[in-house]
RNA sequence: CGCGGGGUAGAGCAGCCAGGUAGCUCGUCGGGCUCAUAACCCGGAGGUCGUAGGUUCAAAUCCUACCCCCGCAACCA
């Protein structure tokens, strides 16, 4: 008998940055599902990987003295330790840069390009000799078509580069929409696409002659493949295309692209369109969810409010964090992250409910019956009830998934947990005991172990070490997460005579959150919980006199400065510029980090960095509290 | 008129598409229990469902207008 098959993928990441927590989110989201999957029985392929390809990535190479290659096989490296830490179980990774890659996206656009769907055209735009790139239309207006950078004027140049006919393919797209309504979700996004599409689709530019960090145009080497067919051909590639003709007739079309609302477009028209032009299979679905936010807003490096998770799993532990994701925000919206939500979650679901539940089960077992588990007299009407509750749970659970509700599948597992509870309550093993009812004793514990049992498999997609301890303390043979589905709906599994074990509490409370956040410091290296004093003096603070601070034409929130630091003058840009007029800098004394890496921010350099402390509502730069000489340091 | 999301007890959200008893979690107040991680169980208080109109026997839900908040477009080493 063939199994189902079920294959799901994550977006590929950009390795130019630390991973931060909106990545882990729709990381953990799919490992979630696919755990799901797996549990049911399904053949589940699972990728995730890395699109490594592209100029701001060779720029960044560049910068730190190494070659593209050299420099991404590190930040990878360091996506593949952050899923490690996360248990994330993906089947495979895939990274661009791989020769199998390669060949299926030249593959791709060859196909695409002598069915004529791809031709070659002109590319006409503001181009600026110094930063060696295009300016749109809008951003050439705001910059009142100079370059900043390199103060000297925009030309209109154009340059022969290949585009794709995305327009001719605007009604099949709408046509499929519709009659496939699940093609698309949650539905707003849907709506979204839709209104999108209707509003006119225009020619994509699929290739750049701007740089060389790429796939090759096959039939003009000169030209390379633009980030469009380059990544989001990742999905082909890593079911097999063009490889392994089992691999791929077992699994494509996909069954879920799994993705942040931000990319949507991509993956709802492009990607399609793609596919529709090569004669491939669609996808079956793809699914936007949305976006934890900070209480203060969008996440943001130059706020310094970017959460990293590598932080977060080193202060509450992986399920804790794996839990608050999953559970907190309905899958699918926005959300609010916080520390203080995070703690009240972990308190009030783990902690007391689940948490407590077990530890107080399983002591009742050591101290009345000697921690063995006895045989099942006549159930009662309570029990029957309960025992309904337990053997209905599944099905919540997987309607849960179906729909993608992950948040309501914890939720379900939530609810038998709280019936176990009050199952408790209300059959009060205590009095039993001291009435010395042990046949109803037996029965009691035997239910509560038969429902602990079916919690414990139920969360194996959600959390990863909670349900083997559960499994462990109940002296259950063999491992919760390569149970049977179909066993969950089977009563009396539990096996009278074993042995239960002395149970640690799973999560203990947590009286005060620890520290003030998870932010990492905007200089960002490898933010351990805890950092030594090495570490810190590695940033090199100093003081330093604003002399001059202007506005950025076309950045609304950036601010140009040039800092005194004594030996030299300093440009750097800063995101304050909705906090502080230019006016009102000239002459503060403020801390810049000397030794940060450079870049170019919209055009515009940076070597260096203010700090500042924000609250969320404000943002107020941190200043000397009298005069003191330009370029002392800080410590 | 650029596009989108949202305004429902103190906080965070569900309910709205298929109108008819306003629900959940946290907090709060009171009670119970004493097995347990000061936990668990039960009950109460607390809401003009952003505003103003309209449709309807009936509106949180459908329609219209307006107000407010937040994203994206579009930069935040």
């Amino acid at each position: 008998m063939t199994r189902r098959t079920y294959y799901i993928t994550t977006p590929i990441y950009y390795p130019s940055d630390r991973l931060h927590i909106g990545h882990a989110y729709t990381t953990v989201a799919a490992d979630a599902i696919a755990r799901f999957k797996k549990l049911q029985g399904y053949d589940v392929l699972f990728l995730t990987g890395t699109d490594e390809h592209g100029q701001n990535i060779e720029q960044r190479a560049m910068q730190a003295q190494k070659t593209p290659r050299e420099f991404v096989d590190g930040i990878v490296d360091g996506i593949k330790e952050l899923w490690r830490l996360m248990d994330i179980q993906y089947d495979d990774f895939i990274r661009t840069t791989e020769d199998r890659h390669f060949r299926v996206v030249q593959e791709i656009f060859r196909r695409v390009y002598e069915s004529g769907d791809i031709y070659k055209g002109e590319y006409e735009g503001w181009y600026c000799t110094g930063c060696e790139a295009y300016f749109t239309d809008t951003q050439a207006r705001d910059m009142d078509g100079r370059c900043p950078d390199h103060d000297r004027p925009l030309e209109r140049l154009r340059e022969h580069a290949y585009f794709f006919r995305l327009s001719k393919y605007a009604d099949g797209l709408l046509k499929h929409i519709d009659d496939n309504p699940g093609f698309i979700q949650p539905e707003s996004r849907r709506n979204e696409v839709v209104s999108f599409v209707r509003s006119g689709l225009e020619d994509l530019c699929v290739s750049r002659t701007s740089f060389r960090w790429g796939i090759p145009v096959p039939f003009d080497p000169g030209h390379v493949i633009y980030v469009w067919f380059d990544a989001l051909s990742n999905y082909l590639t890593g079911c097999g295309y063009l490889q392994d003709h089992n691999r791929y007739g077992k699994y494509w079309p996909a069954d879920l692209h799994l993705i942040g609302k931000e990319i949507v477009r991509f993956h709802a028209v492009i990607w399609p369109i793609i596919l529709m032009a090569a004669g491939l299979e669609l996808p079956k679905q793809v699914f936007g969810h949305g976006w934890l936010v900070l209480e203060s807003g969008k996440m943001s490096k130059t706020r310094g409010n970017v959460v990293d998770p590598v932080v977060l799993v080193g202060k509450y532990g992986l399920d804790a964090v794996r839990y608050f994701l999953l559970r907190e925000v309905p899958f699918g919206a926005d959300g609010v992250y916080s520390e203080d939500a995070m703690v009240a979650r972990i308190n009030a679901d783990l902690a007391n409910d689940l948490g407590n539940l077990v530890h107080r089960t399983l002591a009742m077992i050591k101290r009345f019956l000697g921690g063995v588990i006895r045989e099942p007299a006549e159930l009662e009407e309570i029990d029957v009830l309960f025992k309904e509750k337990i053997l209905a749970t599944p099905a919540f659970v997987e309607k849960a998934f179906d729909a993608l509700e992950l948040s309501n599948g914890l939720a379900a597992v939530g609810r038998l947990v709280s019936a176990a509870n009050k199952y408790i309550d209300d059959t009060a093993p205590w009095s039993l005991f001291r009435s010395g009812d042990d046949s109803r004793l037996g029965t009691v514990f035997y239910n509560l172990c038969e429902a602990l049992r079916v919690v414990a498999v139920l969360l194996t997609p959600f959390l990863v070490e909670t349900p083997e301890r559960i499994w462990q303390y109940l002296g259950l043979p063999g491992q919760p997460r390569t149970q049977d589905w179909e066993s969950l709906n089977v009563w009396g599994l539990t096996r009278p005579g074993s042995l239960v074990q002395e149970a640690a509490p799973l999560f203990p409370r947590i009286e005060a959150v620890p520290d003030r956040d998870a932010s990492i410091p905007p200089a960002g290296a490898a933010a351990p919980a805890t950092v030594d004093l090495e570490e810190f003096k590695r940033l090199d603070l100093k003081v330093g006199t604003i002399i001059k601070a202007e506005a950025i034409k076309g950045a609304s929130r950036l601010l140009k400065l040039v800092v005194d630091t004594g030996d030299e003058h300093r440009q750097v840009v800063a995101g304050i510029a909705e906090h502080y007029e230019p006016e009102q800098l000239a002459g503060k004394q403020v801390v810049l980090v000397a030794n940060l890496k450079p870049v170019t921010i919209r055009g515009v350099e940076s070597r260096g960095m203010i700090l500042a402390a924000s609250d969320g509502k404000g943002l107020r730069l941190l200043m000397p509290d009298g005069p003191i000489e330009e370029g002392s340091p800080v410590s």
